[in-house]
RNA sequence: AGGGCUAUAGCCAAGCGGUAAGGCAUCGGAUUUUGAUUCCGUGACCCGCAGGUUCGAAUCCUGCUAGCCCUGCCA
């Protein structure tokens, strides 16, 4: 990756740094932990980019690690959809662990714990422990399992283990502090009876460690040094760096605490997402509208304006609600260079161009990018007939409207001037066809400088166009509605369809091509509703604009 | 007397005792065959508030205030 990734500052790298120079660390190993129970967002984007370019940044190693330790939720579907995302995101990992695969190591971990009198089986029912777990304002009371023998404790863990127990009939627990002010030590649940096949253990185990005994040992065990994660976990660093002292294996991981990503017009909880394809509010997962990684790449959004992206927000510890235009100028600039530039028309409307002879064709030169001259040049036709937006034309127009309205006259973009000078309706009063004359003279890079003209349209010729879809996304989610359920913000008309028309060239147009259709934006072939005989095409973002009615 | 954390422009965010980076957005202006791009300009007499220490404080101390998180056999 040829990016620039070392000229932002955040508290982490000030940590790394410090931890370099004092040699509490030769090498830092970091880790990106995903469970497996649904698909990666832009949030967890942010989480990737910092995680990796992080251990690059100090020539050190960062490990893919599912954290799979609740069979209930999880799924191989998950891992494999992870696995691409990353990978697309343009990160590769040194190591990839399951958490699955230490099940056995975290096992005897637990057993070394109960030697030493530091955790015990509860009878306990899931609402006694809750009662006896007392709450934010009053300590916890002692259950009588708290005092069992370590004989008595290794004998019913053991029978947990080999499935003499119900789901939920015992729990193997912690025995820190009922009284603790931190809820989080009053004798945390550390392994549940689970009768789950699991995605990669099968039927192995019908016990599993809880995220809170299982984090802190998987990043001990793989010698992991900066363990990053989000601020709803800082209560639980004084639970993390119990369990790895108590648990005996002899690496010092540090869990540091970072704020997660919120965006405007957007939810990013797995859980949120979840519901909206479940509920069918969305076509799964990757669609377009989804802040998912794979909805986002399905819609356009490039790997490179997300890393800019993620890198430019910058990492802090304060609750943070970033913009979305923010994303769409990474975007914007990721493209600028890249897309080339062609025409479509969105919603046409027939132009007849009456003082040019029927029949005849002429091709006409246009660049790919006047940015980017290596993107060459192409020919369009024109010809009698062609296809302006509806939206071009007025009848009766507002003050600094500078596009076409009875009398006035517009550059047609690599061709010529026309000037409109009949209005066709249908019996309705409908627009349906703007008859115009157009000026030999003017033509495009014929260094014409006789008169100017304010607006310059493009348009599709219309013996050669070729038809084409356009979705155009709006908010998924709008900040402004009212409502108690994020569901009563979810917005009904996020997706616009419409049917017009593009350059013939376009015939070669595959999937994830991405174009800036002038004036309207960046867009992207949809991969999966395009056919042989229909490109569809994604709006990623439009273009700026300060044209205001 | 619950505990933990945060507070710098509309939104992110740097800053680590020496006199407020940068990005997004906004609004002007110039250029323009995209009302785009580009280019220039635009905002903190001040860093949640109040005191204090210091020659000097966004940075140190004290006290307030506001917001977020924590009572899953989720992660």
């Amino acid at each position: 990756m040829s990016e620039n990734t070392s000229n932002t500052s955040n508290f982490i790298k000030h940590i790394v740094k410090e931890d370099l120079a004092n040699g509490t660390h030769k090498e830092i190993i970091t880790r990106f932990p995903p469970e497996p129970n649904g698909y990666l967002h832009i949030g967890h984007a942010k989480s990737i980019v910092l995680n990796f370019e992080l251990a690059a940044e100090f020539n050190g190693k960062i490990n893919l690690r599912f954290d799979d330790t609740n069979p209930l939720k999880e799924d191989q579907e998950y891992v494999d959809a992870i696995k691409e995302d990353i990978s697309w995101l343009g990160y590769e990992w040194d190591n990839l662990h399951f958490a699955s695969n230490y099940f056995e190591e975290m096992y005897s971990r637990a057993i070394l714990l109960i030697k030493k009198r530091m955790a015990y089986v509860e009878d306990l029912s899931q609402e006694e422990i809750r009662e006896y777990r007392g709450s934010l304002h009053e300590a916890g009371k002692e259950s009588d399992s708290r005092s069992r023998s370590v004989e008595e404790n290794l004998e019913l863990f053991e029978k947990m283990k080999n499935g003499d127990f119900a789901n939920g009939e015992k729990v193997l627990r912690a025995k820190i502090d009922m009284a603790s002010p931190n809820i989080n030590l009053r004798d945390p649940v550390i392994y549940r009876i689970s009768h789950t096949e699991h995605h990669n253990t099968g039927n192995t185990w019908c016990i599993y460690p809880m995220y809170s005994f299982a984090h802190p040992l998987e990043d001990a065990i793989e010698g992991v040094t900066h363990s990053l994660c989000t601020l709803e976990f800082e209560d639980q660093r004084p639970l993390y760096d119990w369990v790895v002292e108590h648990s005996e294996i002899h690496a010092t991981p540090r869990q540091y605490e970072f704020a997660r990503l919120n965006l405007t017009n957007t939810v990013l909880s797995k859980r949120k997402l979840k519901q909206l394809v479940d509920e069918n509010y969305v076509d799964g997962w990757d669609d377009p509208r989804m802040p998912t990684i794979s909805g986002l790449r399905r819609r356009g959004f490039t790997a490179e304006s997300i890393r800019t992206f993620a890198r430019e927000i910058g990492v802090a510890k304060s609750d943070n609600l970033v913009d979305v235009r923010m994303l769409e100028h990474f975007l914007r600039e990721d493209l600028k260079l890249k897309a080339p530039r062609t025409m479509a028309v969105l919603d046409p409307l027939k132009v007849v161009i009456t003082n040019y002879p029927e029949g005849e064709v002429e091709w006409l030169d246009a660049d790919n990018n006047p940015e980017n001259e290596e993107m060459g040049t192409r020919k369009i036709p024109f010809s009698r007939e062609i296809y302006i937006e509806k939206s071009d034309f007025m009848e009766d127009p507002p003050k600094k409207y500078f596009r076409l309205f009875p009398g006035n006259e517009v550059r047609l973009k690599h061709a010529y001037f026309i000037k409109c000078n009949e209005v066709i309706k249908d019996e309705d009063g409908n627009v349906v066809e703007i008859h115009c004359t157009y000026d030999p003279e003017t033509k495009s890079g014929s260094g014409f400088t006789g008169r100017k003209v304010k607006g310059t349209l493009h348009f599709v010729e219309a013996t050669q166009a070729k038809k084409a879809e356009y979705r155009l996304y709006h908010s998924l989610i709008e900040d402004e509605r009212e409502g108690d359920s994020f569901l009563d913000f979810v917005n009904p008309d996020s997706l616009e369809i419409t049917h017009g028309y593009v350059e013939a060239n376009m015939d070669d147009a595959k999937p994830q091509d991405k174009f800036q259709f002038f004036r309207h934006g960046y867009f992207n072939v949809d991969s999966k509703h395009t056919t042989e005989d229909m490109l569809v095409f994604n709006r990623i973002v439009e273009l700026k604009s300060s044209f205001k009615l």
